[in-house]
This record gives structure tokens, sequence and C-alpha cells, in this order.
DNA sequence: AACGACAAGATTGTCGACAATACTTGGGTA
DNA sequence: TACCCAAGTATTGTCGACAATCTTGTCGTT
């Protein structure tokens, strides 16, 4: 949201920005076979742009291919859930822990005046903003890590695979009140520039949120 | 080494590995400019199929491009040797957590082993082996996590690039010895099933290594 | 001399056609 | 009926040519 608006400049750009957002959202369900000249039909352009889309999103673990066989969407899975969360927490725990050093002062207070706004319209608005909201706060203290590869590991990697369990099973929990007061705290630890406490809290609270998914799904 | 031969099926696989090969051991130089034309008479194909393997290569963070610019081989930097072995930290930490869990005992056993036949042959053989002994540590331990993103994310995504890194400024250092030590203890922590130890041990075996690296880069 | 516009050259992006491989369907045999 | 083999079909892999974009070098103006 916001901070994350990608411009395409090539026409494989295009098919991909279009065909990651069908995957995402669902439009084209998890575990499709992606025809490739079915889709330069469909998307009125040649096979060769719709092939390099493909190879990108396979770099973005939304689809798996297989040679002289074809691509298709990945399949959604509890355990697959799992593991993305796994790297989620080693990650973005690191990312937090890198942010607590790395972040400007100014980029701490614009983070703290996010949550406040966030604060206010916690019970008002819609789920929809609540989720683009926590969007926002993890992109933020990626961003923040200032490490070039965290950040294209996480936004371009894990990041919509993540939006894609969200969407299609359902997520966006009621979890966000008791999750904005861990992002409190978070974002508290990395303006006292404690890097160790900064990771250990962002790491429980992807495993919070880890387990809350776990148990809706066991439900 | 040994665990990883990859198959090529396709031509552009053949012209992934050797191009990705031929950078990582400097033949074609850090820096240096990826000419499509230029590596499609080269390697005697069409450029379509170059075109595939410097994409695949920009997954690997081995390449860089620039829309309707070119590519590159990407630039060594000190900063960008510290990122690399921040996000190995991070990744190969859960990795030892996630192996004290899901190794079999057999595998287990198995790590034991390498570790006893690299004790013995730690003085008497040259450093490539115990370079390739090293990688083979970390590839089992990565492996034994058992999940799939953590072992594509380090695999494929990371580990060329860290050899890359390692040829080129000529790695590989006189902390053998000290480092098996480490070794051992991760491998003892993961025999115990004591997950928060192992991956305490493999973060500080890391930073360790990324220490003695920053300490010569700086002398 | 310095700067900017323009033209020529080179490189990447896109396309449609052909080749190679995998899947399907039909027939035959045990 | 169940299984295997073979021809046909569909899909992916590879190629060479054309279009679009960037880079380079030259010229003219200030």
């Amino acid at each position: 949201m916001s901070i994350f608006q990608e411009n395409a400049v090539t026409a494989s750009d295009k098919a991909f920005f279009r065909l990651r957002k069908e995957i995402v959202e669902g439009e084209i369900p998890a575990s499709a076979k992606l025809s490739e000249t079915e889709l330069s039909t469909k998307y009125e352009v040649s096979r060769a742009v719709v092939r390099e889309a493909i190879n990108r999103l396979e770099s973005c673990n939304l689809v798996e291919r297989k040679p002289n066989v074809g691509a298709r969407v990945v399949a959604l899975s509890p355990e697959g859930l799992i593991e993305l969360y796994q790297v989620r927490e080693s990650l973005e725990g690191m990312a937090a822990r890198l942010a607590a050093t790395n972040m400007s002062d100014e980029e701490v207070a614009e983070l703290k005046l996010l949550l406040n706004s966030q604060s206010e319209n916690i019970k008002t608005t819609e789920r929809y903003y609540q989720e683009a909201g926590d969007l926002d706060f993890h992109y933020r203290i990626i961003l923040g890590s200032k490490n070039n590869h965290l950040i294209n590991m996480l936004v371009n990697g894990l990041y919509h695979l993540v939006r894609m369990y969200r969407v299609q099973l359902g997520m966006a929990g009621p979890r966000v009140s008791t999750a904005f007061d861990e992002h409190k705290h978070i974002v508290q630890a990395i303006s006292n520039r404690d890097p160790e406490l900064a990771e250990m809290l962002m790491r429980r609270h992807i495993m919070y949120s880890k387990n809350n998914i776990e148990a809706k799904l066991n439900q």
C-alpha cells in the first residue's frame, strides 16, 4: 500500500503484475495450470512476454514450473503456510533487529505516527484497511533494515505469497487489537535502539500470528 | 559438492549453469556487462535462451538488470558482504533450529560421520577440500530443516553468491580449526534435539565468520 | 569552450514460426 | 477386462527477424 507502487516499463512487467494480481487474489485459482498460449491470447501479447512473466512469478514462489511440462500456480497447504511463517519469523526478526540500528530518527517518528493513526481507526474502519495497515507497518520495518537482500527476499519473494494465503484462506482474523499492542512494543524497542529486543518481539509477534492461523485451520 | 549435482535438461539450463559457473569463479568479472548477442554467439545458442539464463541469474542475486539497458554482474563490496552474512545468520540460524527437530536420526548420524572424516583430514588436505567440506556441512543442515522455502532461498538464492565472494576475495581463511569446533558443537545441539541452542550456535558461528572476513577486508 | 539537439549505431524487447518433448486416444494383445 | 504400444495432438523450447529504446558521436549555437 502507499509505499509500493511499482511502475511497469515493459510489456513483460505489465503481464507480470497483472498475472501476479490475478493469482494472489484467486482470480486464477491455486494449483491451476498456466498455459502460455492461452495467456498470450488473453493478454494480447506474444508468448515470449508471458513466458518471461511466468519465470518471474516462479522467482516469487507463486508458480512452479517443470521443464517441457509447464507452470502451475502453487498449491496452498497448511504445511506450506507454516514453512512460510517460519521463514518470515527468521527474516523479519532480523529486519527488526537491523531497523533498530539503521532506521533514521525521522523514519522512527513516521512509524509512530502510522501507529497512532491506526489506533484511532482500529474500531471504526473495516477489515480491509486494518489489513493494509498491518502490511504497511511490516513494510516500513523491512525497509528500515536497509539490507537490500532482506528487503528483496521479503518484499518480492514472500509477501505476495503471504497475501495470497490471507486472501484465499480468508485470514485477517480477530487478532487486530492484540496485534496492535505487539506493534506498539516493537516500535518502542526500535525507538529505544534495542536490536535484541526488537528482534525478539518481532519473532514472537509473527509466531503468535502463525499460531492464530494454525488454530483457525484446525478448527 | 557431492549432494548437489543439478541436471540440465533444457538448453537454458546449460547456459544458466555455465554462465553461473563463469560468474562465480570470476571468469566473467564482477560488474561486467552481459551482452545478450555476445553470449549467444559465444555459447552458440539463440538469444532467447541467453535471456532466460540471465533472468534466472537475476533471481540468484548474481546479476542486476535494467529494462532497455541490459544486465551486469553484481558488484562485490564489503557492505554487500555484510548484508549477505546478516541474511545468512538469520536463515541458517532458523535452519539449524528446524534441523534439530526435523532431521532424522539417520541424517544426524551421517552428519557426525562427515564431521569425523573432516577431523582426520583437517591438517593433511589442502584448502579446497576444507572449503568443500564446510559447504557440505552447511548444506546438510539446511536440507535437514525440511523447509522448502528456506532451502530454496539459501541454496539457489544465496550460496552461489557466497561462493563468489569466497573465490574472488580469496577467502577460506585460517579459521578452519576453530570453525571445526563450532561445527562440532552445532551437531551436538542438533543431536540433543535442542533447537534453541542449535540456532544460537549457528548464528554465532556465522557471525564469527563474518567478523573474520571483515577483519581481513580492513587489514 | 560548454552545452544541447539531432542522427547513426548498437542493444534490448517483442513477435510469429518451427522443432522437440510430453500428453492423449485408439487399437491390439494377453 | 486390464495392460501395453503407437500414432496423433497439444504444449513447451528454440530460433531468427523486426520494432522500440538507449547510447554515442557529431554538429551547431551561445
